[in-house]
DNA sequence: ATGAAAGCGCTAACAA
DNA sequence: TTGTTAGCGCTTTCAT
């Protein structure tokens, strides 16, 4: 079996010192043309790569970034990660991953683990964040991006879509569409896009003189999704609304399972339904399901950019606290969009 | 902002030498309680951990393993990282992510950048291995091991599902149902669950002395998917399967909603449907999918333990080609599972 | 532009 | 059980 080949091998056998060998692998070192190809070459020979683990030692910089996630059964994050790895692998980074779901306990250990790895940057996905993570993350000098939450800390980037204005979307479509009784299944309060969703809605309502009228949580977790589906929907008629904004697609797919299978109404002449997200399956002809599109691509872009900034100059970064806009994607799961109501016809 | 704690500080701090510090943290060596408390709370007070990279230099173990995967719009994925990524760091070891996806180039290339990191292991999930990357892995003592693909590569550990056997039961099933004109969808050939899941299937009809119906090939993606749907079903009815496997429950719901929303077709009455993993969705009244289930928490299982042997006992290893059977999960894409015609009854 | 030498933070012999 | 000493493979001054 081959041995380690180290840049004393490579040095040796091209008869140059071992930093020549550390330059040539250096992007931005003064090396020879002469000296270059030389040390290639014999690199080459050998199948010398440079040891990432001893660079980052001294160099400081591991050229690794943590990505703690939980929620993978919410569809929006398999491609959130996809796409995050890729774009983190153009940029030479690499993507540590942890779960924090269930099973393990405590975020404030896994960062701790995390840091272990002496990682160059940390990005939280749908994870919350303690003022402590934060303390000691900066005292690593590790940035830290919050990716689809945002929370108010001191020195922490935040990457969302704009939950509020897709709220309000939602809530302008469902009155335009002439619903009057919404209702709205809420995720986990603890979260910033379970909030600023419901508060973009309340503003839509608020501004047609409009109350809310059920409100049912589901904390984003399918058993609760359903309790709360029935919980809204299992009554007479006449408690019953007629619209209902889901706070996200993952909830808002078992709440139209309640609603067609076990409730036997229809969607959406009985029940509108609104969804967040746009996760794959609910362009699925059997969901067929209104939503707000996260713009997956663009949020990642921009985590990206973020993390490049701040990493190639952390003197003056400024956290950074970005929210994109998505559009409202009509299908069939609510009536279609109707025509804008003219000044001249709602003056009659 | 706080200065990186070392061992040494750690050792001046206690009064004690900077490898005692090493041996408290470092388990099973030995160092006696009164040692192990003084140094342990001057950690403390420090803040102290131990720097893994560092560690990694010297002992050989990063305690990173590498993760290579594509198609995370399969579901099956998402949940399978999870579970593994979870059951290593059980383990105390974590998941350096790569993608394999479409936009990123050779396979080959990523497997360097992975090596460069000292990983101390190396798992697939749907990627083909040339026998150029086993030959590097071996060369630097990197264990390797395939999930959910098999492949006859010398030292190189599989951990799959029974996928021969999956297929005969789809197979057994459909028959037992009475269908007479059973196609199949087939994934990407390249793939070793595609070619036992079909071969189980074949081996069921040959045991009955029936022909395949309809072939298509819709190789694991949505578009190909439709298209061979398409293909397959938008004929006339007496040249229309009435029943199909699909390879797995990925294309199996686009296949489905061509069946349904496009053709306009009864499920199950005028075609039956089975799919491969049982993913969430299979289980979702709105496609009800009968499938086989793949045991994702049993496989990561096997997984993580055929990875802890290898890296404990390297020498005497010998790569392990786990099959695991899973059941085949009847719902309302297909009859319900007719009862055994007895002897008496089939001589009539 | 190149080489020599000093260390990054830790573990692993080896002594004591 | 503990301390001393030598590196792991690399980057980075500092000379030249």
């Amino acid at each position: 079996m081959s041995e380690k080949i180290t840049a004393l091998q490579v040095a040796r056998r091209a008869g140059v010192s071992q930093s020549a060998v550390s330059r040539v692998f250096t992007p931005g070192a003064s090396v020879s043309e002469k000296m270059a190809t030389k040390v290639r070459e014999a690199a080459e020979e050998l199948g010398y790569r440079p040891n990432i683990l001893a660079r980052a030692m001294v160099s400081g910089r591991s050229r690794i970034v943590g990505f703690v996630v939980a929620y993978l059964d919410n569809y929006f994050y398999p491609e959130a990660i996809e796409k995050l790895s890729n774009a983190m692998q153009e940029e030479g980074y690499h993507v540590l991953m942890f779960m924090a779901s269930q099973t393990t306990g405590n975020i404030d250990d896994i960062v701790s683990e995390i840091l272990d790895y002496q990682i160059d940057g940390l990005i939280f996905a749908s994870v919350a964040l303690s003022s402590s993570i934060v303390e000691r993350c900066q005292a690593s000098n590790v940035p830290i991006i919050l990716f689809n939450r945002r929370q108010d800390l001191e020195g922490v980037s935040s990457i969302t879509s704009d939950n509020f204005s897709g709220g309000r979307k939602v809530g302008e479509f469902l009155i335009n569409c002439g619903h009057q009784r919404i209702g709205y299944i809420a995720g986990w309060e603890g979260a910033s896009t379970q909030r600023d969703r419901e508060a973009g809605l309340m503003a839509a309502l608020t501004a047609h003189d409009m109350p809310l009228f059920a409100r049912e949580v589901g904390n984003f977790r399918k058993e609760e999704a359903l309790t709360a589906a029935r919980a809204m929907f299992d009554v007479p008629a006449n408690l019953r609304p007629d619209a209902v904004f889901v706070a996200n697609d993952h909830m808002a797919f078992f709440v139209l399972d309640v609603l067609r299978s076990e409730l036997g109404l229809s969607v959406p002449d009985d029940v509108a339904i609104v969804g967040y997200d746009d996760v794959p399956p609910a362009s699925w002809p059997a969901y067929d399901l209104t939503t707000v599109r996260q713009r997956a691509n663009l949020m990642v872009q921009e985590t990206v950019e973020t993390f490049i900034r701040q990493i190639d100059n952390p003197e003056n970064f400024t956290p950074r606290q970005v929210a994109l806009d998505g559009p409202l994607i009509v299908r069939g799961s609510t009536q279609p969009m109707p025509r804008k109501v003219t000044a001249h016809e709602r003056l009659r």
